[in-house]
DNA sequence: AATGCTTAGTTTACCTAGTCAACAAAGTGG
DNA sequence: CCACTTTGTTGACTAGGTAAACTAAGCATT
């Protein structure tokens, strides 16, 4: 476990921190830090010097040079020598996982999660916060403050979470939340001295899953839960349209004939009057709903008609989506994996009845619930400091 | 005009084509050049070392360094003196534009239209190839060797515009031309010693149409001809998808009832079988035809008609389309601009129909006729060489 | 006309971060 | 014990930047 060391934090800041123009010089030595530091993050066998050098193409007397720099800011450790495959035995090297953090803090209309998150996205601690009355940004900050007290030297990075719009660090319009135009990356940096970022509760998704994605996998992700939504990630990050609003699919038309109820938004035959688990479970669901007391609600057989009705609907849209931008995989994500093998398979049959030529066979799966819902914000998170170079995969 | 220089061209590739892998030392010095060379092309003010120095954020002892080798490589040119602004008068610089050609050759069924593409985006010669029977790759090579022979050491890249589907300089699969996986890059490359891409004709539109594109600009092209297909821009390059495929719109589904004819694909209700200009003005249309007669087919009361109903199809691909990516525009080009303004503002009307909660208003227009279809596989051919630095607007 | 001020561009000394080559350190196998 | 391999470091060199001094060429004011 290492030390608190404010001096080491803010050379790493000012090293890799992306700080608006001037990245002629530093830019590329940025870069090969940041290949070594992924290389020794994500590769499963035993990464030396040697082999960064070997792995880059850039030379062994560079790869040392790196090396000692990221060990110098606290990143990277040696770990005993490796065996020897002909020759001098080499120097293993390690991330260090524990010696910076992450902050991440998950708003919703009526309570706040925040959590710590570690370089190997292992939640070291996590809180909640329920709020009565309307949400305040004000109460967000002293939520953050609470939970980072005494730790400010070990915080590389924050990231909160909230239902809406969001664009570069500020949330553009949240009905949910009833705010606009709140600059809240620019209030929290100053309060807590790491660059901070904001992402939309469904493209947090969908970092999520991403999590282990090969380099420039295009991928899917819907939403389903209270709404339906999406987002398109490639190569671990996101594509965010025009207007920060790509993804937002909920409120499209799909059923033109025998649409079963108006939805709330005054549409009929939207999407999400369709396919969002309210329409398919009854008014009783909410997200906040267990994955076991979801499930109970599917198994009905009115459920399950109206899960086909909703596979129906969300198959039509996947369709045109998957035409159109040539995923590699659609995720079903949100609290549909409660929906169990039925709903998924109902799809997938869906999807496949009309197969438009000229495009190929999408995979379609759910979500993954194992995977800690922290680890698509601190991703996010960290994006502007250390890029994608650590995967964050939390269990190894 | 500047005589053909072999050394300066090889030097020239040498600097810019990205030559796989190793970058490390050269990328920025390239990276800067190009910077400096795009300033100089794209700026309508007079552009000098000063204002090199003053935009890029680098010295000034830099910008005069990258202009020097900017003249050497012959892209740039002094022309004269700017007037004072209360000093030294600066010299101006510009773009030479005709030391280099691009070729392009746009490939169909049954003939091969070549053409020599110049810096600024002229076309400086073009000549048409009929051919009989089925097209054969040494066609196009010799097509394309007889229009550069002399030339060879002032051609920069090219381009091979086919329909179907392309990766990475491959024709993957070309139905209408009847090939498959086809290095065509590879055979070109050696043939007239300049990097080679290969495009598809729809891509190829769409990047004509984000000629003068803003750098972040996201744009949904909507190709209508005797088929129907899509592709999306970002930042003036092309998003290709997992496998190339993206944009292959044509034959989802999107009519579920009443649907009128079958597609030659097979499936009915397909936005293919409403919407293409075959489906809208009868089989008479070809995609061979000028404007004026494709004017004259649509202006029949049947035409119109069936234009409403393809707008509609159409209009249903749209919504969830854009509420999905986002873009800033929706550009409806191949042969629609021939349907006059009666199918875009029909068009219009029932995208607007529906609109979705949660997304923004986005313009539909028509593309630009008037824009050379040589534009856009220069472009592509330049990417690999000089980027985006050129704007290629062709007029000014 | 002389002087000062401004802007344009070049020259020079220096800095950063690479490469290449020599070499030390630490292993293996005959 | 010695030749050979692999790991990692050190030092000379190189590319491509910066900062600052300097030259060049204009305008404005005395």
């Amino acid at each position: 476990m290492s030390t608190a060391d404010p001096q080491r934090k803010s050379d790493l800041l000012r090293r890799f921190a992306r700080s608006g123009q001037s990245e002629s010089q530093t830019g590329i030595r940025r870069e090969h830090l940041l290949r070594a530091l992924g290389l020794i993050a994500r590769e499963p066998a035993p990464v030396t010097r040697a082999v960064i050098a070997r792995r880059t193409g850039l030379t062994s007397a560079t790869a040392s040079s790196l090396v000692a720099e990221l060990i110098a800011l606290g990143l990277v450790v040696e770990t005993g020598r490796a065996e020897s495959t002909g020759g001098k035995r080499a120097t293993r090297l390690e991330l260090e996982s524990d010696a910076y953090l992450i902050v991440v803090a998950v708003v919703r209309t009526r309570a706040i999660d925040t959590a710590l998150v570690d370089l190997a996205g292992r939640t070291v601690e996590s809180r909640r916060l329920d709020v009565t009355g309307g949400m305040e940004v004000s109460t967000v900050v002293d939520a953050i403050r609470e939970l980072t007290d005494g730790l400010e030297s070990r915080v590389l990075a924050a990231c909160v979470q909230v239902p809406g719009v969001t664009a570069a660090g500020v949330v553009v319009d949240s009905v949910q939340l009833g705010w606009r135009d709140v600059p809240l990356a620019r209030i929290l940096e100053s309060e807590i001295g790491a660059p901070t970022s904001v992402v939309n509760d469904v493209d947090a998704e969908a970092l999520t899953e991403a999590v282990d994605a090969d380099d420039r996998a295009i991928r899917l992700v819907v939403h389903l839960g209270e709404g339906v939504g999406a987002a398109i990630t490639t190569g671990g990050s996101l594509m965010t349209g025009a207007t920060g609003r790509a993804g937002e699919i909920g409120h499209v038309r799909v059923i033109y004939e025998g649409a079963r109820s108006r939805c709330r938004c005054g549409v009929s035959g939207c999407l999400e009057s369709a396919t969002s688990m309210s329409a398919m479970l009854g008014d009783t669901y909410t997200d906040e709903l267990d994955e076991h007391d979801t499930t109970l609600l599917a198994s009905t057989a009115e459920a399950r008609e109206r899960m086909g009705f909703g596979a129906r609907a969300l198959a039509r849209a996947l369709r045109i989506s998957s035409a159109l931008i040539d995923p590699e995989e659609i995720v079903i994500a949100g609290a549909a994996p409660a929906l169990g093998p039925h709903f998924l398979g109902t799809l997938r049959d869906e999807y496949e009845m009309y197969p438009a030529k000229g495009t190929t066979q999408v995979a379609i799966r759910y979500g993954r619930p194992e995977l800690s819902r922290y680890l698509g914000p601190a991703k996010f998170a960290l994006a502007p400091v250390l890029g994608d170079a650590l995967p964050l995969t939390q269990a190894r």
